[in-house]
DNA sequence: AATCTATTCAATGGATTCATTGATTAATTG
DNA sequence: CAATTAATCAATGAATCCATTGAATAGATT
């Protein structure tokens, strides 16, 4: 084989790849399976898409390998090929929110708006977990909190905390977290948690990175 | 802001950035300023590119911030802006190398072809060099070199090789390695001097991959 | 068998990306 | 100041990507 055309076949295919992450429904499609496996129907809903829509955008991750499916019934469950996926997303991630002024900035609008600017970061977070004093507190749907969650973490996915609020220990710092840095559940939460009286913060990552940083974690099988 | 404008902008932003990366040219841009700074000519050189052609890939590449422009007299040296845009680089590799299985195959095809099938990972070249018996061998470029390079690494360019094949410390094993595990240099050198009855095997990543796990590194300044 | 439902397929036009070409800019040299 | 050189800009058509639409498939239910 030629030099050059073992560089175009080796080049090419990884553009391969990177142009299936380069469209924002496609990553927010992986954002989603980082957390648990989801059928096509749930990524048309979450994401407003049509579900022709979705099913294509799904093919094309399909097609370079990113996802599997696991057919069910009529069903097709989507999840994610390999963790190396999820590495490769926090990586573009934390170089957007690096390189990407606007990122920031659109971040810091968001978060003041909600009234959770101090976020707590994972390392923080495992101090505090060793003098025992907080709650953890995972806003998520709880199918995602089946599929793992931090080991102690109390489940009240977000649209039932105000209900359930009362139930909480108290005495003890709240921090919430939920499916990454931009996911919007735990800026919710800290809003309605401190417009109750309870101090609260968020996590600044979310289960994926905790999981992917090797940490334990716990999960409740079906 | 709403919620569903906060997260169109995020992952438009970053699927943005991946796009910037899903072109074969632009990928093989960012593995050669891994190694060191270049003139829009020097790229435009390396890749068979025409100079306006290479000029517009670098312009969407710092376009996304991925890549800074120094001028000097009337040349534009580019170089990468962060350390985390190799690390993108490098995950997006690896996943790459575990999921398409046409790279792998590719890979080995070239590599079988060259005779230097055997690759040595960084971590065995650790030990190696713990028990002092291996000659590590740069064959890139001097300017690569200089810009970084393992140290105790002897610098012989791969076209300068053959003539300098003599000067080799005699009765220790030689590592060679180059820019990367797709850069061809360190297998033409393998092939090389097991021609002329050097026993050799290649590095399988590259002094970017060594850089960015933080092992130290010599550099000569100018 | 007929119906229903989740998903995929196929075709369509509108938008974007890409390489090429030739012109233009800006710094250096004669 | 004219000429040279490295780089960028602008415009062009070809190719590709994308969302929408409506039809097709295939497993489950009646």
């Amino acid at each position: 084989m030629e030099k050059k055309e073992f560089k175009a076949k080796v080049f090419g295919e990884l553009a391969g790849l990177a142009k299936a992450l380069a469209h924002p429904f496609r990553l927010q499609i992986i954002d989603l399976l980082a957390q648990s496996s989801r059928t096509v129907e749930e990524i048309a809903a979450q994401l407003n898409l049509s579900m022709a829509n979705a099913s294509q955008h799904l093919q094309i991750l399909k097609g370079v390998n990113l996802v599997h499916v696991r057919k069910e019934g009529h069903y097709a469950h989507y999840y994610l090929a390999d963790a190396k996926v999820v590495a490769v997303w926090q990586s573009l991630r934390e170089l957007g929110m690096e390189r990407l002024a606007e990122i920031e900035r659109t971040l810091n609008d968001f978060r003041s708006q909600k009234h959770s600017f101090q976020a707590v970061t994972i390392d923080e977070l495992l101090l505090k977990m060793e003098q025992d004093n907080v709650v953890i507190l995972d806003v998520r749907p709880e199918k995602e909190f089946r599929a793992g969650h931090i080991p102690g973490a109390l489940s009240i996915p977000i649209d039932q905390l105000l209900n359930r609020i009362a139930g909480l220990p108290l005495g003890r710092e709240v921090v919430v977290y939920c499916r990454g840095p931009f996911c919007v559940y735990a800026d919710e939460a800290v809003e309605l948690l401190q417009n109750q009286g309870v101090p609260a913060c968020r996590l600044e990552e979310g289960f994926p990175d905790w999981k992917s940083r090797q940490l334990p974690f716990h999960a409740i099988p079906d």
